[in-house]
DNA sequence: CATGAATGAGTTTTCATTCAT
DNA sequence: AATGAATGAAAACTCATTCAT
């Protein structure tokens, strides 16, 4: 059993910080997975798009899978570090609202990598998210904030409708996460530029209506 | 992409059925596809799904590509023709939007994998469906049902709010589709079984009163 | 998600023969697994000793893990159906034993690569073999050949010493096997040329009058 | 291959003790290449069995080759250390030479880590303790003591079959070597368990009756 | 002495696709 | 119409080794 030759000695130029190359890495891995999926992503276009080279994207992440779970963790990580900054108790609880349908709508529109890799998971029945813990917990401060306008809705008397808050996140976000995540088959389907400023002032209002008047219908419950 | 050639069945059936192959060979693509999203399928295991060989889906089908353009033809054909089976003019236009919502909700929990690869191919922003003729025109009959309903509303008053109908679609579609889609990252985030039967009925009838309240409001126009 | 370029097509010429196929990757792998072990072997090398290409050995293996286990499994073969042919029933049975006993000295000098696919897998665990059937209960010929020897031997009143066939197997196959398969190491400590033909002829002697001795000793038993 | 630096401790020892680290990374290494191998036993995997890093594996061996060498070196060397010990002067030789059989015997099942390390440079067809001096002349102190022994029995007039030392001692190992290495496949093909204590006792006084009967037969010469 | 970061060059494995029969 | 054999190209992953600090 002769011995392979060694390796040759490299001799090109090495950086040394570990957290500048790691969200390099992470960076181009978001976007790659972002646009071609967790499948269709390749490990070897990540590290090109990169300063160093696919030996590190191992060495830090171990796998593909790996690196995989790291973009949605960061990219989750981020979401909720924008909903900690949110602030709407001093507005009435019936603009409170709105304008948090508005943020979420906003938010979405400006984010579409993300609403990408969510439904990405979602096609892999978030089995990458269930190999991480803090995912779960961690549910969004937004629902907090839902708890507590609706908690002054109902004591001002403005909101009839008894709604879990959760469920209100919900309402909000399908309809928000939908418009972007499925503007490509509905928008062909129906012969649509679901991205047109023009809808999309359309959907920012309706979508705060939907909620408020929700809300706020009378004889509701 | 080589075009799948006519099928015109020869005098000389020597070994089965060729409508029963490519049918089977849809089946298990349907669900290779729906399982996996497109980079992630395999021709081989599609091919292992079935009485067929790997030849006969180059055959037929010319590419993987190809392949999943049929997939995707056929599962939207079959919801084309459910859509057609609808009746709710004999409902008043408050029964009518209500059951139609209900219809939706329905249809999409018990098609999974139609709303999967929606998902996948919005994920490939509609690019396979782009080389499909006739998906276009052949918008939903869903829209001319909605549209009689809205008219009828009006015209007797109990619709107040004006709402284009491909709009109401997209609200109706938008929860029950994200119900359905997102509920793998939407269940873990916020620790909830989305398919529960409990919340099943309770998203339901919300879907119901969403849409009816929204129309309905009073004050709205 | 833009696909992929599709390969191009190969206009090489290609072979059709299974069986040579298999058969020349398996003498292929015999060899490099025999020389480099099992990790120290490569799938590349094995390839580039065949007509054909690695995705053949993937084709037809499955992996190198069961490439390898082939290759054990084929070398086992060859040595059973060696052992068939074996006869020695018209010997006395001291003839016989000694006879036998040279048989195994010959055999296993004369098929380093055996005995060295044997010390990989033992160094494995015999890892390999556990995943096959038909190892076990294969006990060599040369077990139910020895056990007929013995039973002449003891009814002549040769033998004065009883003794398990598979025990007396073991004596002569740990002489044979050792000269062979440690003539390295042993050869290097006590600078001997274990296999020189003087010492070749010392040891193919020394067996016999071991085994002999062994079991014609008087006072024995 | 570069030297292993001459081990000059410093004064300033800042973090440990230099022999205690290189103890504790031959102990690692013995343990991962007795378990899988030359080429299969991972450099990284031994430092992460110690306490310092791979990076000092490097330092004290220069290369995996160099600490393989080293790891051969030390079990060889614990080895002799062992048989300096043995005295079985004042027993007569056959009990002197039934004495030492059962001591190999003995030595061998209690230290399969050496035996796999044997295999394993057998299997490397010896180049590595090629690369050390003293391996040759070194030759054990057993066949010294196997000379004694022998010399005396035949003065005695007890031992009639004259025979090599060396040889002797391969009779001897090759019988308890064997029964350990060999143990998986052997067992694996005649279904034994060849360390079970029942074997073990019948094995053990097998290997001196053979080598005692060996030299004691009536007419041997 | 000590160490985390980095790397060039493999090495195994996979995959859509096509050819000869 | 049908199929087992074959393949080029690439994709994921690994490994011994070295550098900067």
């Amino acid at each position: 059993m002769p011995a392979r030759p060694a390796r040759k000695v490299p001799a090109s130029v090495r950086r040394r910080d570990p957290d500048r190359t790691q969200a390099e890495i992470l960076d181009a891995a978001t976007r790659e997975f972002a646009e071609r999926g967790y499948s269709g992503g390749r490990v070897d276009e990540i590290a090109a798009q990169t300063r160093t080279t696919k030996r590190m994207i191992y060495y830090y992440f171990g796998s593909k899978e790996g690196l995989f779970v790291a973009v949605l963790q960061r990219a989750y990580a981020r979401i909720r570090a924008l909903e900690q900054q949110i602030d709407v108790d001093h507005l009435d609880p019936v603009a409170a609202i709105r304008h948090l349908a508005e943020l979420t709508f906003d938010h979405h529109e400006s984010h579409p990598d993300f609403i990408r890799l969510v439904s990405i998971e979602n096609t892999h029945r978030a089995g990458h998210m269930g190999k991480l813990d803090g995912f779960v917990k961690l549910n969004s401060p937004a629902i907090a904030l839902l708890e507590r306008i609706l908690k002054r809705g109902y004591a001002e008397g403005v909101f009839s409708r008894r709604v879990d808050a959760v469920d209100l996140h919900m309402i909000i976000s399908s309809f928000c996460v939908f418009r972007v995540a499925n503007r490509h088959t509905f928008g062909a389907l129906f012969a649509r530029d679901m991205m047109s400023s023009r809808l999309r002032s359309r959907y920012r209002r309706m979508i705060g209506d939907i909620v408020v008047t929700y809300l706020t219908a009378p004889g509701a419950d």
